[in-house]
DNA sequence: TCGTATTTCCAAAGCGCTTTGGATGAAGAA
DNA sequence: TTCTTCATCCAAAGCGCTTTGGAAATACGA
């Protein structure tokens, strides 16, 4: 059933049928109303590339899936923050597009969602330290927004982000509030933004307490959970082991526990551990009391709010630069406590 | 730039460059190369919309996710799944759209996707049983395919699965084997057919060895990590607790492991635990030892191959129907063992 | 009554592409 | 030479929608 069929059948023109869809002013309430009806009747649906067409508008968001070439790794935040963008999208109507590259051609893969007009705007996540896609989305005109930021580029852009630095900054300084003095950091990516912020937060701390902070005590890799294992096993085998760890992901974390109980170490007694939590919904941070003492902060929340910023920008091209910056909260739980005393 | 525009530069009708660009044969090679080149220089992408419009066809293959509105849970799965899928849809020049539905809306969600012409197929995922979608797909004559079966659906249809029965039925015996008696399953929503299925292969199993099942040993909720650990915990302080435990779900699994060890019991020595893997990147059942033993199936494969089905489908819609059932690997880690001497 | 708004509708153009049905000219056959 | 046959290219229609620029009919004012 297209337009012109439905036309036909309620002899009436393309032109009033449309507009009686469209809720235009110029077409009699009682027209309008039997129009509707007709068209509920006979399930007609406009055609969305017909119509995005026309209106030159294609009312598609999209996203790139980063699926780095050399590690096969989906990142676990994916599925909550496109759950909480999605509700968003459809709320306004707009659909999701999503497109697969690996690292060498993501940028071709933006530019070319963009200019063969499938997309009116798109996400960006995961950015890295001066990462070059924010100038290439720039430059292309295309209405975006970065999930995170990126230190080292130049420009404004819109944004939404977790206060990374603060939060490991707070993280840490609780740690050496407890008396912790050797804390670790099993971090994700080196080239990572987040991961550079959260260091840089972390490393703050140590710096006002006057801690000389010790490389081998600073991790980073793709933040699975065999890889908290790994590192937190290694680190607990040195001749001065760390009293606490921070944790760039819960899922890491959880390998650390895992590291934690096999050298039979209690968590919170022998060595204190903070993660960030991401607030995956099937992954939650215990029920009543939080398992992990953890710096939360909900993706899919993210999620949302990028959703919503980037309609608003694609609404008005030109306004104004929209950021927002959300903090952490620190929720106290079970994996902390005072330093023990090796004396 | 368009169409029309390049066409004007290279001096030539649309007609001919559109020809030369989709490698049709009535053009002379030299101009092929010449337009080619010109399109390249010019950064000319087809527009989409417009392609779509005149071909008939999208190129989008849709999914729905499907946010559960009581539960707003992403299935942990979804990434990888994604991702797997996203690879082949790419290798073919395919995009992928997702639009959210909540439970009451998913049928109209396909409808509207389909009818609207936004896609030219869809990829079902987590059929319940009875899954009336698959019903409503069929009839409508979009392209689809389930990833998973539907008990009780009747006619046939295209779907890859991994057979969990006999892989439940494969880890029960294999936990019987090693003298258990006692053994739980706590498994996935009691409606999803996944769970009947791996139900149906758990008792089948205890049936062979005359094992007369116990209901208070027989779990079912939405797989979260909380849920694994609730579960276990309530078990273990039973009169009667079990020696063995059967897990739907890697991320309950933990939950699980969780449970045991402020228990104070270890897993593999007083307690066995078999989970089911689905091989997730960020989730890997240990390097080399693995930790869990675990019925084994990366369900990134699995989206690679629902991708290529479902692919084979929209270019052949009348062809013989496909399915695929994929063997889970049984791999022996550390977490079983001969059933603990209670005597 | 006539002239002017206002309401309600429509024909046709246009969005950017593919594809049908030729047209043109060169090469080969007779 | 004249007639076919290819090879190569093009004009125009069509995909299903929106939107421009009226037209017709009705209401209103004087």
């Amino acid at each position: 059933m297209n337009l012109k069929q439905l036309s036909e059948i309620l002899g009436l023109s393309q032109t009033t049928v449309s507009r009686a869809l469209n809720g235009y002013p110029e077409v009699n309430e009682d027209t309008r109303l039997r129009v509707q009806a007709a068209a509920t009747k006979h399930g007609y649906r406009p055609n969305s590339r017909a119509k995005g067409l026309a209106t030159g508008r294609s009312m598609v968001i999209g996203h790139v899936i980063p699926s780095s070439s050399q590690h096969e790794m989906v990142n676990p935040i994916f599925g909550d923050f496109v759950a909480g963008a999605a509700r968003k999208y459809a709320e306004h109507g707009y659909d999701m597009m999503f497109t697969n590259a690996d690292d060498t051609s993501i940028e071709r893969a933006y530019r070319d969602l963009f200019q063969r007009g499938a997309v009116d705007g798109v996400v960006l996540q995961g950015p890295k330290v001066n990462e070059p896609r924010i100038g290439v989305l720039s430059r292309m005109g295309v209405p975006f927004i970065v999930h995170g930021r990126a230190t080292g580029v130049e420009g404004t852009y819109d944004w939404i982000d977790v206060n990374n630095k603060s939060s490991f900054q707070r993280a840490t300084k609780f740690l050496i509030d407890l008396g912790h003095r050797r804390i670790a950091l099993i971090n994700g990516l080196e080239d990572m933004d987040f991961a550079q912020r959260r260091r840089a937060g972390y490393l703050e701390a140590l710096h006002e307490a006057g801690i000389t902070p010790d490389p081998s005590l600073m991790r980073s890799a793709e933040m699975t959970e065999v890889y908290g294992h790994h590192e937190a096993r290694a680190m607990i085998q040195m001749d001065n082991p760390p009293t606490a760890i921070l944790i760039s992901s819960m899922i890491s974390a959880i390998g650390v526990r895992r590291a934690l109980n096999e050298a039979g170490l209690k968590m919170g007694r022998d060595v204190s551990v903070i993660a960030h939590d991401d607030d995956l919904s099937y992954l939650k941070n215990g029920q009543d009391v939080p398992i992990f003492t953890a710096t939360r902060s909900s993706v899919r929340q993210a999620g949302e709010i990028a959703a919503e910023m980037l309609i608003e920008r694609i609404k008005s091209p030109e306004g104004p630069v929209q950021t927002r910056l959300l903090e952490a909260e620190l929720v106290v739980g079970g994996s902390t406590g005072p330093a023990p005393d090796r004396f």
